[in-house]
RNA sequence: GGACCGGUAGUUCAACUGGCUAGAGCACCGCCCUGUCACGGCGGAAGUUGCGGGUUCGAGCCCCGUCCGGUCCGCCA
């Protein structure tokens, strides 16, 4: 009577003999006239029936089966014989033979096929707006059953280490630092609204205030921002983790097992490095070009401003700083590879233009050699290391733009050259951030990053050091390129709050109107803390090496924010307008 | 808000420098087939080439506008 004894992945030559009920989709037909085989799918796999008419009581229906059919089948569980197994299925050693069949559901034609025919290239759109439908397909299915395996992977992590699992509020208040706000309208307050946290920030810090010590959630964060590859439009989460009386190395301890075991034992993969490399901020700008350098290869860069300072090419002597990055091989790089792809690039940092010049044969030769005499030439090999065949590029500009340009020229000369190991993940810390930066627009010091990080050296760095030297206990942890989170000391001392701000130009009654909440809070016994906040879709994509990230998300939204399938965002009522005392006052078009 | 790439049967693609009655695979419909597993065979239906305008004897192809999608920048822990 039931509707199944097993499913279909789970026969096996052991079960031979056996009466058995599968229930399932018709994955796949293959009509024969007097014999129909079907492979019957379900979440878990795939079974071959076979419909004969002298076996099966209602071969008629068998006959009349459609692609994506839901469908019970009873029958015995049957050994093929040797020349028919297929080695290409988990179930291909046997197969049911179906004795009665039963349609539970009929289907119409899909929009789309199933079975990936097609790559799976569909105009994105209608994958979108029949969701569920894709969602049918092995390699979706795959990540979405993957991602849940990895929550479930990070909850018994932070269980078994007395992590306590605390939900926060979705509707809260609007925050003023950050991204912007969805604001959800208040019935009872006309005129009033909810903010969707952009993230449980404020919260897991009065937890840690209320002494919850160890606090985490897979935290659900809305931000009203426009999509990339690897962002979702609206909605994301995050291992939200919040912890009191540890240091950051002591933090950095306790959570870099729960990310090798996710690399090694969930995904597969190999760790680069253990443990993880703590790289100052300043060294992964220099050496690398970005704040989360992708460090499956080593392609370095070098200094050079010295020696650029001391030649007679312009771009070089003016400028304050002169990196090379020498990519071996490089050689071998097209000139139109280099004007186009590797300008482009570099460009798009910021750069005026990329200068270059090869390593061939033991001569420098072309781009910018011929600006350099034979001696010039010959202290620069003393300066870098330059393999027999290579390239060199160039940055010149003031130091974060010497830094930028050549940062996304690394990565392609990586990828053009093959030097990215797919099975590799290269995790690492990128620590001593700065507190404060330079904003050109607005010429004044601002954040770097968080306002809410702890300065380095407390008080006296605030009061002493020039605000652009002061670093920050402030973190991220990066993998393959990719910021999974970022991460800090908080800063629970009033009186070191109100200085920080005060340097980046707020008045103590700013700061108290804005967060006067949290700084009440610190004023009843705060006990040190610290935190991250990995973003779980980013964590999965990077786990799986996908690289976009509505692969991993079930249903996600368009780069409109839109989701096809129910068609959100929708226009609301008059009469739910009114109840809320809402007006629209924007025309629609 | 901006830049770039794309839009041709349900779907994935094709159609040379403008010559077309817009083709093919899969899906769909009908018939045949007892060992298939991307089953096979025969036949059929399926299109305002995103939309609007222009150039031309003639436009899927060229031009202008517009809409839609994606990637990136801006924005964003």
């Amino acid at each position: 009577m039931s509707y199944r004894t097993h499913n279909c992945t789970e026969l096996t030559k052991k079960h031979v003999g056996k009466e058995v009920t599968l229930s399932g989709w018709v994955h796949k037909r293959r009509d024969l006239g007097g014999l129909v085989f079907v492979d019957l799918r379900d979440r878990y796999g795939m079974t071959q029936v076979v419909f004969n008419p002298d076996m099966v009581k209602d071969f008629k229906i068998a006959e009349k089966l459609k692609y994506e059919f839901v469908i019970k089948v009873v029958g015995k569980v049957e050994a093929r014989q040797k020349e028919n197994i297929n080695k290409d299925l988990a179930t291909g050693e046997i197969e049911l033979m179906a004795s009665e069949i039963e349609v539970l559901s009929e289907a119409k034609a899909m929009p789309f096929e199933i079975f990936e025919t097609n790559k799976g290239d569909e105009d994105e759109d209608l994958r979108l707006k029949y969701r569920y439908l894709e969602l049918r397909r092995e390699k979706l299915k795959n990540n979405i059953l993957f991602r849940a395996r990895v929550e479930k992977y990070i909850r018994e992590y932070m269980d078994s280490r007395d992590y306590v699992h605390i939900a926060t509020p979705i509707l809260t208040v609007s925050s003023p630092e950050g991204a912007r706000d969805f604001l959800v309208p208040s019935r009872v307050h006309p005129g009033k609204f909810y903010a969707l946290p952009q993230a449980p920030q404020q919260y897991k810090q009065l937890l840690m205030v209320a002494g919850f010590d160890k606090y985490y959630q897979i935290a659900a964060c809305m931000r009203d921002e426009d999509a990339r590859a690897d962002r979702s439009p609206g909605e994301f989460y995050q291992l939200d983790v919040e912890t009191s009386f540890k240091t950051p190395e002591e933090f950095f301890q306790e959570m870099e097992p729960l990310f090798i075991e996710l690399t090694e034992k969930v995904a597969g993969k190999k760790v680069m490095s253990k443990p993880f490399p703590r790289i100052p901020f300043k060294s992964a700008m220099e050496e690398y070009g970005s704040d989360r350098p992708d460090l499956r290869y080593d392609l370095k860069m070098i200094d050079v401003s010295e020696w650029a300072s001391g030649t007679e090419f312009n771009v070089f002597k003016e400028a304050e700083h002169v990196r090379v990055l020498v990519v071996p091989n490089g050689d071998k790089f097209t000139r139109k590879e280099i004007d186009n792809e590797f300008t482009d690039k570099a460009k798009r940092a910021g750069a005026k233009g990329l200068a270059w010049m090869k390593h061939t044969e033991g001569k420098f030769e072309g781009g910018v050699s011929k600006f350099f005499d034979a001696g010039k030439l010959e202290a620069l090999t003393k300066l870098v290391d330059v393999k027999e065949n290579a390239i060199l590029f160039f940055s010149a500009d003031k130091w974060e733009g010497s830094c930028k340009a050549l940062g996304p020229v690394r990565e392609l000369a990586a990828e053009k050259l093959e030097l990215i190991d797919e099975n590799l993940i290269a995790w690492a810390w990128v620590v001593d951030f700065p507190m404060y930066e330079w904003d050109e627009e607005r010429e004044k010091v601002d954040f770097g990053h968080n306002p809410f990080s702890m300065p380095q050296g407390g008080m006296d760095d605030l009061l002493n050091k020039d605000p652009l030297d002061i670093l920050a206990h402030q973190y991220d942890i990066i993998a393959n390129g990719l910021e999974l989170s970022s991460g800090a000391v908080r800063n629970k001392d009033p009186k070191i709050m109100y200085k920080a701000f005060e340097i980046a130009g707020y008045t103590k009654e700013q700061v108290d109107e804005e967060f006067g909440h949290m700084i009440d809070a610190f004023e009843y016994g705060a006990p040190p803390h610290c935190g991250f906040a990995p973003g779980i879709e980013r964590l999965v994509m990077l786990l799986l090496g996908e690289p976009n990230i509505r692969r991993v998300v079930p249903f996600p939204k368009n780069q409109k924010a839109e989701e096809p399938m129910m068609g959100s965002p929708a226009e609301a009522s008059d009469d739910q307008l009114k109840e809320l005392s809402l007006k629209i006052v924007q025309d629609k078009k």
